[in-house]
DNA sequence: CTGTTAGCGCATTCAA
DNA sequence: TTGAATGCGCTAACAG
């Protein structure tokens, strides 16, 4: 498949002009002669060009493009995350292209590796539930590319973060569970690779310590975020000799998950179980009853990320990468 | 921010040969010395030597990447068929970059122009709501970029292209409808710009006259896929002095508002008003009562949509483009 | 104000 | 098997 785009040549040459002066012109540059400008303009119109982003990206060594590498987009928060991040960076003049993983390390790495290859200015990047090894996004690093983490983020990496008071969140959470009065409160937690799981899983501990409520290991489960599992641990809870009286969940899909077992089980909710989610899907006001949850400020944490790396790229590299925490909010419904 | 990325120069100088040999044994050219290639190879992993995608493009006039523009990725709709086509696009070997418009004509244009600076080798889109004037699409087709269509597709445009049967999804819903002797049927229609909102009007007309009941104008609104216009327009069916005793909507989050105005005005789904939706959005079967809707193939939509791009690419270009529909099915839950 | 020249990083002829 | 030379499309430095 041939094709030949117009180029500054084939203008320069219709013109009898050099192709300097073509470029000059098409980029709004001083030391040309109105009339001149004129006839580029309108031939290059005519002519239907378009500027080939490549050469130019690789003359400049930057292409104004910044890449977002998500695990999956399924669910309601990253697209409401990109969408408030491209925000941001369009305004500052730069493209996004985004990829996601699917959840899979190796996705992520072939996509970071395109990311790469295509030399984007920028990356914001939350990581798969799989990866545990970084050297994909150390590359960019190395490269002196910014990278910055939003949601997922990896510790061990110098560079700047936005997450959510993850670990906050689930302190409310299960405090409000408490003051209403439950006593056996179950935790279904997210696998371990990801840091909020773990700052969740810390805020409940540490609100049952404080309320001096024991710490039952047979409560607490990590499960790898897929329905089919959440349903069966789910279930598993439920037919323990002690039940829970409240569950605790990772997200609000797997806090649906929820409610469609106490469903078919005929528990009712929140009598029976009180449920309390985490992320308020937009889906967790709509189900009768309606989801308790903790909010997560999805506009904020796109919008965060997105200055984070402006900063970064805009040069001012900092010794200490910033590091920020958003707050969460608990939504009280009927769940609980 | 200067940063210098390692290149088969600085390869070839430290190894003493040159940067075409270099160049071979990067690219698994069978005329180089296996020692060679050995050396090459150890001292570009040890320096971290990505290749430059953008050079190499530059050079070969293509990018092995392709673009997929979308209207939003906020319902699940879109992210769903972008996972399916990415699937089949990365197994034949191409990147895949995503821009979305937030269903906002200009943004289009401005990632059209992206997408066309970047040279993706290919174009998968589904347009705004907004978008009636198709030059920025048209561009691609002029520089013999394949395009291809899915779910809002330009008819003007002689290119390939992949929907849903509309006409046959809402032919069926309505039927349903009549068949379980609702007889005042409202429609909530898209904006007409939209085919798919055509053809599904249509559907809905031809099933009320095939079944000899009258079409009533007040009785069909179309909007522009707002909730909040949804929402005042609901109120207003639902105020008129012969209300409908059926809704039939454009999609799902529409037909969920229908379900919340219900709720808030204490009306009885599906007894005093029932109510189809379109898409089977995962929402659709939590809510209670569970939505009755129409499925999409999403999954089929963006393995056809990846499919017919390839062909497209892949030279045979036919005189006459494919144009696919796929089957749409009923599926009836409490709220009719 | 305009033309000439160089070079971004690479694959690919053509010679050796 | 290897090296030298060419050019993809463009901007920028330099010279008129």
């Amino acid at each position: 498949m041939q094709r030949h785009l117009t180029t500054i040549i084939d203008i320069a040459r219709q013109l009898g002009i050099s192709k300097s002066t073509v470029s000059r012109a098409l980029t709004d540059h001083p030391n040309v002669n109105a009339k001149t400008r004129q006839r580029v303009l309108e031939l290059a119109e005519q002519l239907d060009y378009q500027r080939n982003q490549l050469a130019i990206s690789l003359l400049t060594n930057q292409t104004r493009t910044i890449g977002i590498l998500v695990p999956e987009f399924i669910s309601y928060f990253f697209p409401r995350v990109i969408i408030s991040a491209q925000q941001v960076l369009t305004k500052a003049g730069y493209n996004v292209v985004i990829c996601q993983s699917g959840e899979s390390y190796e996705m992520e790495v072939s996509n970071a590796h395109t990311l790469l290859a295509n030399r984007v200015d920028g990356l914001l990047v939350s990581h798969t539930k799989e990866t545990r090894n970084f050297d994909h996004l150390r590359t960019f690093q190395r490269k002196s590319i910014p990278v910055v983490f939003f949601n997922r983020v990896c510790e061990d990496m110098n560079v700047p973060n936005v997450t959510v008071d993850d670990y906050r969140g689930a302190f409310v959470a299960v405090e409000h569970l408490i003051q209403s009065g439950r006593r056996r409160i179950a935790h279904l937690a997210g696998p371990d690779s990801l840091p909020n799981t773990r700052n969740r899983l810390n805020g409940y501990r540490d609100a049952l310590l404080h309320y001096g409520l024991p710490i039952e290991p047979e409560l607490i489960i990590s499960y790898d975020l897929t329905l089919e599992k959440a349903n069966i641990y789910i279930n598993h809870l439920l037919n323990l000799p002690q039940p829970p009286d409240a569950l605790f969940t990772i997200n609000d899909p797997t806090a649906i998950e929820v409610l469609k077992v106490c469903r078919s089980r005929g528990l009712h909710v929140p009598n029976e179980l009180a449920i309390v989610g985490f992320s308020n899907d937009p889906i967790s006001e709509l189900v009768e009853p309606g989801l308790t949850t903790v909010v997560q400020p999805v506009d904020d944490l796109g919008r965060e990320a997105a200055r984070l790396l402006l900063n970064a790229m805009e040069g001012s590299a900092t010794e200490m990468p910033e590091r920020v925490v958003l707050p969460t909010q608990l939504i009280v419904r009927g769940s609980s």
